[in-house]
DNA sequence: TTGTAGGCGTTATCAG
DNA sequence: CTGATAACGCCTACAA
């Protein structure tokens, strides 16, 4: 087990100064063209590759980007951190993951022990706790610490970061009038709690549309479900509690889902109760993952294009690490600093499959 | 923005050396009860946390572990990553993600990136094209420079590390079984190329299968796809290969299948063919995900545990990795020290649902 | 009990 | 053109 080489053990085998073989390494051009020859080919020979633990040291920035996600067993998530992925690599920085588990406090624990010196900066989605208790001080302290944070999907407004969000409300505004277009009258609504702001905006734009379409909305159509319905082990509930708002809601003609588990449960309830789709009733839901894609019939969706928002978080990143960098050297002081943070909005789309006609 | 705070600026604020001040945070017995309390309050207040960076130099030991898979959307490997990730937070360890792609390249370049002082150790699953070229020297020269890699599910047998698999060829041996409980005699296989070793394993399982309930196996009834058809781009490709395979083989009675895509577009093809689902026809998939949980019918598959499969992987590694620590202070030298790589095998499990009867 | 010095691997600044 | 020195932030053996 040869052990990774050294500047120094080149420096000493070749009898010259570390600086030296520093130089040789770096094309520096105040180096004698035989030395560097020499300490090169050494070099080569040897494999050395410098060590970027010492060099995160040194320069004081590890060229590494801390993505800090719910869950990760989610096609949506995993989508984001591939666009972040690519353009990380890309830009010559690394990945490391946390995962929340939408649990406050190791949200908490996971930021700070990453802010610890391994990451130049984060990119992340805010657990559903955070969201519930509204206690946001690790990002703002993270923030004071000099490490920006880019939030995307799930955001909120009072943190001093860029963020990157799909339009939900102009999504769900957009699927909702092509129900109506379709000819429905009564569209439910299959939503979350609202204290996930996607929840909440995806809402608006429900209620929006009926309203534009002159439809009456009713609070009897909209079923708001509990989060923990969506576990693996809850989906029997789930069905369930669905099965009864079908049941009390007969004159049902569409519906628009959240997420796509619900969009799919509810296609597969609606079926048990023998709706014909898209005949009877026409589905549409919020986020295109494989379900949708593979559902029988297949499900009309609405697609955030996850690894568009990864990508564009990790530019907004990236972008702002760099200006920082740059103004670390030129001395620019805080007062100065161009602090205006920017806000992408990605556009959903709708993909027509076979649930809506 | 106020900096990260060193032991240095505490140290001069409180007009102490910078050992004391590192001795009183470290709650060493060699300093006076009075110093500490003082040191120690003003740390919290200004909130001090060691600089990870620093200390990984210091200790020559990152704390964090490399995970380098094909692929991230894809809920197997997702699953693996959650289970690494609980494990190596429960050990004090962080986790670092590169992708390949299925590239050899870029596993190569991530590898190497990774490899320079990143991280103390990989669990990786092999890119297919580098299983195609069978050129490994990566993980050789990983190994020989003392940095142990586990690798997971996709393995080759000579490089020298732990592994973690799942019974492939009992696994399928199983299915098979099964459904020639159920009473099947023409049970078609689709399967991958050869040279994704689980592919491969798989197949002789459903082999033997065959063999031990005296089924004559038939060439014919083996579909051999390629894998770009698994891309979603070409997924009616995919669809138009089965059923070109099944209207072949009109006396199809089963069906098992290497992933649940496979699955899932063989139910599909089968349902338009008016094949019902399962008294036509049984199906079985390998890969328990999300697709086989929502489809209609629910698909019965082989769970093969990833996250399980994620969690002893970490565990393998972590023990390999303070093993070596260990030794390295009480100076082993190589040849004494204990090599046995462990290869643990995670059981798949046959999960039933409505396609098999 | 406290301080000094050296080192982890690298680069940058200053002399020579 | 090359070498010594300091520094990044931390820990620790040794000296006082």
């Amino acid at each position: 087990m040869r052990r990774k080489v050294t500047l120094k053990q080149i420096a000493k085998e070749l009898d010259v100064s570390i600086s030296t073989v520093s130089r040789a390494l770096n094309d520096s051009k105040e180096i004698g063209e035989e030395t560097r020859q020499k300490i090169q080919a050494f070099a080569k020979f040897y494999n050395y590759k410098p060590n970027n633990i010492a060099l995160s040291l040194k320069n004081r920035q590890t060229k590494t980007i801390g993505i800090l996600i719910p869950e990760i067993v989610h096609h949506f998530f995993s989508t984001v951190i591939r666009g972040i992925e690519i353009v990380a690599n890309q830009r010559g920085y690394n990945v490391i993951i946390g995962l929340s588990n939408e649990s406050f406090s190791k949200e908490v624990i996971n930021m700070e022990m990453l802010a610890n010196g391994s990451i130049d900066g984060f990119i992340l989605s805010i657990s559903k706790e955070t969201l519930l208790r509204q206690d946001y001080h690790h990002f703002k302290e993270t923030i004071s610490q000099g490490i920006p944070i880019v939030m995307f999907d799930r955001v909120v407004n009072d943190i001093d970061c860029d963020k990157v969000i799909v339009d939900d409300f102009k999504g769900s505004y957009t699927a909702v009038k092509k129900l109506i277009s379709y000819g429905c009258k009564n569209i439910a609504l299959i939503t979350t709690m609202d204290y996930v702001s996607v929840g909440k905006l995806r809402t608006q734009g429900y209620l929006q549309a009926l309203e534009d379409g002159k439809i009456h909305a009713k609070g009897s159509l909209i079923l708001k479900l509990d989060d923990g319905l969506a576990l693996e082990e809850h989906l029997d509930i789930l069905e369930t509690e669905i099965e009864k708002f079908f049941k009390r809601n007969k004159q049902i003609d569409a519906i628009f889902a959240v997420n796509e588990l619900y969009a799919v449960t509810a296609m597969k309830v609606a079926r048990k109760l023998d709706f014909k789709i898209p005949e009877d009733i026409q589905i549409i839901g919020f986020t295109d993952g494989v379900l949708s894609k593979h559902a029988r019939p297949s499900l009309t969706t609405l697609s955030q294009h996850g690894q568009k928002m990864g990508e564009e978080a990790a530019h907004l990143l990236i972008d702002r690490l760099q200006q920082d960098h740059d103004e670390e050297e030129d001395e620019v002081f805080d007062f100065e600093r161009d602090m205006n943070f920017r806000t992408v909005v990605i556009e959903t789309e709708l993909i027509e499959r076979e649930s809506t006609k």
